[in-house]
DNA sequence: ACAGAAAACGAACGGTCGTACTATTCTGCG
DNA sequence: CGCAGAATAGTACGACCGTTCGTTTTCTGT
């Protein structure tokens, strides 16, 4: 993976090969988060990438292959983006906070034009077996488990309720989320993302410890 | 196929070419809900139905045309399965329920494998622009409207607090619908179903009047 | 029963799809 | 510099795509 001769830049360089990957991998995400990955074509990636249709596929052994890749390089970003910037908020509301701040147009954020690559892929893959459903059902699992720990460390700081069924608040959580992505194409990102984060805190306060306990800390 | 003159039966006959438009669309509505609109090719439906490629063709100018009365076809049966049942429960809470619990899994009781065809629809022409967006867009908004309604009268019926931000409930209560569709696959119908129904709970709850008004009548 | 209309068919089109294969060009190390 | 191996290009393939067109079959109204 890491490669360098002489190291005068920052960035290691990898071999071109890996560069010219990254390069399809980056108009591979683009292409899905615009028109999801079953408008990932070998030959509209060659063009887009200046590559031949040859060239670009000997670096995947199969269109399947390429669209797993390109899920996994969209979730990277996606825990690049959302995730670890939110870790360096203190643990408990502050964080998961700034996990569903970040998480509400991420894909903005992280360069894409279009939606959330994954929830395309999950919408699009649901029904139909495959590398893809496995691959998309796999990240939603991890997915849903780190949420379930911002809240669960959340519940712990006393700023949720001792007795908050955890995997409810989640999928009550992830339901906004879901809500915020598709109406935002109808009324504007703006009301959208409002009405979130609205959403958000009136999941928060129904979650409401009896007695608000002090916050740990 | 059947065909009669004297009408003995209750349902009047069409001419053979809308029955065989309407076996069609049969296809392609469940096609549309196992594989999204996008594998609505006519090869495959052609061979599903029987037909030939030309035959099937020649009830729609093109396919475009196709995948738009497929979505209008899906649109019907939800309304037929979800929205006019519900009519029957007396407006407000009541009527409100009914819709939600009709919602949740509404395709199987349609006869339907896969999952909701509109949501399919919303996923993947979001960012398509074309005759299916702007279908499925309206469609949205339809039904946008439509839930409205329900929640607005169940204000009325003084089950929700007079003070409550309708198009704001109507959000909410969209994203429990997705992320119920969404975890369906995941953990299974049931679990699923419970937990949207618990959240729908928790949500007129939250937006319970000050001091619970009887209901009228 | 028959004529005219409607419906379905069959073949062909130009394209694009994913995927083999081989040939060429480039890159990086000794 | 030269050479091995990696990277990319080129070409060809069979399959399927949506669509067109002319023909044939089936239906329908009288």
């Amino acid at each position: 993976m890491i490669r360098e001769r002489t190291p005068s830049t920052a960035v290691q360089k990898a071999r071109k090969g890996e560069e010219t990957r990254a390069q399809i991998l980056e108009a591979a995400v683009q292409q899905a988060s615009e028109a999801g990955f079953e408008s990932l074509t070998i030959g509209t990636l060659a063009q887009r990438t200046g590559l031949s249709k040859s060239g670009l596929f000997a670096h995947f052994g199969s269109r399947s292959d390429l669209q797993v890749a390109a899920l996994d390089e969209a979730a990277r970003r996606f825990t690049e983006t959302v995730f670890l910037p939110a870790l360096k908020a203190p643990r408990g509301l502050a964080r998961l906070t700034a996990i569903v701040e970040r998480f509400l147009g991420w894909t903005e954020r992280a360069g894409l034009k279009g939606g959330c690559p994954i929830q395309a892929a999950s919408a699009e893959y649901d029904d139909i077996p495959g590398a893809m459903r496995d691959a998309v059902a796999d990240r939603q699992r991890t997915l849903a488990r780190e949420l379930a720990r911002a809240v669960q460390m959340t519940v712990e700081t006393g700023e949720l309720a001792a007795d908050t069924d955890v995997r409810q608040f989640v999928f009550e959580l992830y339901g906004i989320v879901l809500a915020y992505y598709h109406t935002g194409r109808l009324v504007g990102d703006d009301m959208a993302r409002a009405r979130a984060l609205a959403a958000f805190g009136r999941l928060v306060a129904s979650y409401a410890p009896a007695r608000p306990a002090a916050r740990r800390r």
